[in-house]
RNA sequence: GGGUGAUUAGCUCAGUUGGCUAGAGCACUUCUCUUACAAAGAAGGGGUCACUGGUUCGAGUCCAGUAUCACCCACCA
């Protein structure tokens, strides 16, 4: 066997491992042999602008751990990989792009020419950052990769448009909308964030019509008063009462609108009378719809006040609100100004103002009488369905389905699929024609010259199609892999993305798009604070993978959390799985260090012989069992917590250490193969490397995940670890310096135990544990040799011998507080066990359990105080 | 305004349906380069599980309330 490398090197080994996969061509379930039943994941596909963060890099190793746990299980496992072209962020990117390398602006290069040039660059980073998916280890099919604009894909996605469109779920219309003025596009609700900010509430009296009395109106946005068409009150409201029906004059525009009541109104706020601009003002468009009041749209989609805003014109809106405030005051209708904390409305993308606006877009009826896509969702999530891990996202889903409003679906931006919608020139824009391929001539007018409507889809339309549109577009991947098995993304995709794919899934299929919908928490700095770019405290997953290794990234990105819960990453935590990637790797170099080692898939019972073996076998079951478990259970950190227990306290510190005196190659060979498998899931590269450095031909990747149990007898090995560990401690304790030697005595009326102690090699265990004994002994009785210190472990006495060295003082105070402490902990076992209520009520194992520890610790105790009197 | 999560060792966090004296990593103390590993080994110290009540034989875990922090949602003129 050659020589390897005292340190795991995983730059050296893991592109290579990698490539192996790759050509192995089992990342393609079609490739993949004897399956029985199907494990698929299509993944979230990152935005094709940029590269990877750690926040995908997170997302893909859960999705890998539970991609290559399915193939080790026999299932026929896809993970499809894919691009989003990310409409609104990418114009954003990429014209930022333009202006930084060419000076030149999308208008000036033409919608044609930028939906070009964006669509190459999207290609240009998608091939970027699929190289950087390969590194951190996703074993995904890429003969599968899909982009949301690939020909196919988007046929679905247009489909449903027009089918959706059909059956009336889909309709266009003229109703107030979110519009950012710097990405000249409409949003949907959940597009738009809210800021806390400081602002002023601006008081203004309104006077009332042949009268010499003013209504004072409170409001924020003052240069919206040039689109007002009314002021409304509560009709419960006292002060206003007589005031309603009559009408007031418009300052500065000097029109008469009316002053109407409505229950919507809060008479708690302000004044209690609020200026009503239904053109610029979502509840002020709701109460104008009720009310019949007209709309008069006094800001463009600039954000510049119209024609209509008389001497405003062409002022911007801060421009015109400190112009408006001014003359106000000038004509003394500006009653006071106070400061208000309320939250404005920003772009999710750019953060700038949103303005609402009434404008004609294409909306998604959620809730239509012939088919509820909310309604049919909340059913889903409600009955299972679809499962939610953590449990506690189900109702944060229901309650926003509960509360969602119609979607606005179309954008007016270049970048992404144009709606299929065509108009003829002659007959206008109210009749349309709804159709994937342009019509050869208008149906009304026969008119050849059709247009198509320049609106861009919601980027979410499509990707919410995911899960389908990307199976439908591979012979039968729709048949064989809907509903999806795995759909795992980072919570702040819950409602942009997880909640609509559930409606567009049941739409489109009648089913859920997946049977599992697993949230993962957002990544921290070390600080507690979001990853972001502006912060410039962003860690780099290839940086990290290139210091530490891909194994160790994704270990410390899966550990130490519970799904959906936030947490911390920062380089000394990557750190400390680099360390345990590398204890592995050692592991297993000393393992095939060993003459006739070989990796052992099975093991019989012949070949478990000594109290060790019997002790490592049945831990590795009981690790093998557990860890299957959790991870059918989803709790992959704590898989990962009992494998790393396992293989670090019981097959290294322990195991390890006897082979090194005891041999039982089978044992150590049958150990180690079951834990290279049991780690893969989650340490794909070193697993592999180690296990091709075993000689194994067939792929780990492949290979079949642990579950025979091999039943072994109760050993007493416990005893032995015992014996060393209380050694070890007494040494410390009483400061034996490391060469000296000791001597013991075993007191044992137990025959069974002392023919286990003396049976071979174990002697020599203790005495090359660390333990620096020398001479070992043995009695059935209790000797009292002077100046020794005693232990009892179970039913043996254990006597160390220090030959006079023993700090007498020290001992006596420890033993004494031991006794306290045993003294204590019976006295309230006991009483628990005394009481009538618990003998009755608690399960009869329990009970049992405790009796037991009871017995022990009473023994334990009458021997500790034996041992203080000696010493005294 | 509504909601969710968090509060456990100096720090970062686990702790599944309630069940023996609450765990890990890092940091800390002491010792050791022992031929798999000093990125390691051995032995230790360190916790009123935020607070107050309640349910229970039994509560870190369940219920109610309080406090602090974080995040999300929201048509707060």
């Amino acid at each position: 066997m050659k020589e390897l490398p005292k340190i795991y090197e995983p730059q050296k080994v893991e592109d290579g491992i990698y490539a192996r996969w790759e050509e192995s061509g089992f990342f393609n379930p079609d490739n993949l042999e004897n399956t029985k039943g199907t494990h698929c994941n299509v993944l979230p596909p990152p935005n094709a602008n940029g590269e990877l963060h750690i926040g995908h890099a997170s997302g893909y190793t859960v999705m890998d751990i539970f991609g290559r746990y399915g193939r080790m299980n026999g299932k026929k496992t896809l993970l499809l990989p894919g691009k989003d072209h990310a409409g609104i962020q990418t114009q954003v990117v990429f014209e930022k792009k333009l202006q930084a390398e060419f000076g030149i602006s999308r208008q000036e290069l033409g919608r044609e020419e930028f939906y070009k040039k964006t669509y190459a660059f999207c290609l240009d980073r998608a091939n970027y950052m699929r190289s950087q998916e390969k590194k951190i280890g996703i074993s995904a099919d890429w003969s599968r990769e899909k982009f949301t604009l690939d020909p196919d894909v988007l046929k679905t996605a247009l489909e449903t448009f027009v089918t959706m469109h059909n059956d009336g779920l889909i309709y266009k219309g003229k109703r107030i909308i979110n519009w950012c003025p710097r990405c000249s596009t409409a949003l949907s609700d959940v597009e738009v964030l809210h800021k806390d900010s400081a602002g002023k509430l601006y008081f203004i009296k309104y006077p009332i019509e042949n009268s010499n009395e003013f209504i004072t109106v409170a409001t924020t946005r003052p240069e919206t008063m040039l689109g007002d068409t009314a002021v409304a009150v509560n009709p419960r409201d006292e002060r206003y009462t007589k005031l309603v029906g009559k009408n007031t004059t418009l300052p500065l525009q000097n029109t008469i609108i009316p002053i109407i009541s409505d229950e919507r109104i809060d008479l708690t706020f302000g004044t209690g009378a609020v200026k009503i601009t239904p053109a610029h003002d979502p509840l002020d468009w709701q109460i104008g719809k009720d009310h019949n009041l007209a709309e008069i749209q006094i800001i463009d989609e600039k954000a510049i006040i119209t024609e209509l805003g008389g001497k405003y014109a062409g002022l911007g809106v801060q421009a015109a609100r400190e112009q408006i405030i001014s003359d106000l005051e000038k004509l003394g209708l500006l009653e006071k100004i106070e400061e208000l904390q309320h939250s404005v409305s920003i772009c999710e993308r750019c953060k700038t103002t949103i303005e609402p606006l009434t404008s004609s877009q294409w909306f998604i009826n959620v809730d239509a009488k012939n088919f509820s896509l909310k309604k049919k969702a909340i059913e889903a999530i409600g009955n299972g369905e679809v499962e939610i891990f953590p449990n506690n996202f189900k109702k944060i889903l229901i309650d926003w389905f509960d509360n969602m409003r119609d979607w606005c679906i179309s954008r007016q931006i270049w970048w992404g699929p144009q709606f299929p919608v065509w108009y003829c020139p002659d007959c206008g824009q109210e009749k349309y024609i709804v159709s994937i391929e342009k019509p050869s001539a208008c149906p009304h007018c026969q008119g050849e010259k059709l247009l198509q409507d320049e609106n861009t889809f919601d980027t979410w339309f499509t990707s919410n199609q995911w899960p389908y549109s990307t199976l439908k577009a591979h012979k039968d991947d729709f048949e064989n892999f809907y509903p999806t098995d795995m759909m795992i993304m980072g919570r702040d995709l819950l409602f942009f993305w997880a909640a609509r794919m559930i409606m567009m899934g049941f739409y489109k299929t009648g089913k859920t798009p997946f049977k599992n919908l697993f949230f993962t928490g957002l990544g921290l700095d070390k600080e507690g604070q979001k990853f972001s770019k502006s912060k410039g405290n962003g860690i780099d997953p290839l940086v990290m993978i290139d210091k530490f290794g891909a194994d160790a990234l994704r270990m410390s990105l899966i550990m130490d959390s519970a799904p959906g819960q936030d947490s911390r990453l920062y380089e000394e935590k990557i750190e400390t799985f680099r360390n345990f990637a590398n204890k592995l790797w050692n592991i297993s170099k000393y393992c095939l260090s060993q003459e006739n080692f070989k990796l052992l898939e099975n093991i019989s019972k012949e070949n478990i012989i000594t109290p060790a073996d019997h002790w490592i076998i049945k831990k590795l079951n009981e690790t093998i069992k557990t860890t299957t478990e959790l991870i059918e259970d989803k709790q992959i950190a704590m898989a990962a917590d009992i494998l790393k227990a396992f293989t670090w306290n019981d097959f290294a510190d322990w195991y390890l250490e006897i082979n090194k005196i005891e041999k039982n190659q089978a044992v150590l060979g049958y150990v180690l193969d079951q834990l290279l498998r049991l780690w893969h899931p989650f340490m794909p590269f070193i697993t592999e490397h180690i296990w091709e450095l075993s000689g194994q031909e067939k792929l780990l990747m492949i290979s079949a995940w642990p579950k025979e149990l091999i039943k072994t007898k109760e050993s007493n090995f416990e005893i032995i670890q015992d014996i060393i560990t209380i050694i070890r401690n007494v040494r410390t304790e009483n400061k034996i310096e490391i060469g000296k030697k000791i001597s013991i005595t075993i007191n044992c009326e137990q025959e069974e135990t002392i023919q286990m102690l003396q049976s071979p090699f174990q002697e020599e265990i203790i005495k090359r544990l660390k333990t620096g004994v020398e001479k070992i002994q043995y009695n059935k009785k209790q000797t009292e040799t002077e100046n020794s210190i005693k232990r009892a472990i179970g039913t043996i006495n254990l006597e160390i011998n220090l030959s006079g060295a023993i700090d007498k003082d020290k001992e006596i105070e420890k033993i004494t507080k031991e006794i306290e402490n045993i003294e204590k902990f019976v006295l309230g076992l006991s009483s628990r066990l005394n009481n009538q209520d618990f003998v009755s009520n608690a399960p009869a194992q329990i009970i049992e359990q405790q009796k037991e520890t009871l017995a022990k610790k009473q023994l334990e105790l009458s021997e500790l105080k034996k041992h203080l009197q000696t010493l005294k």
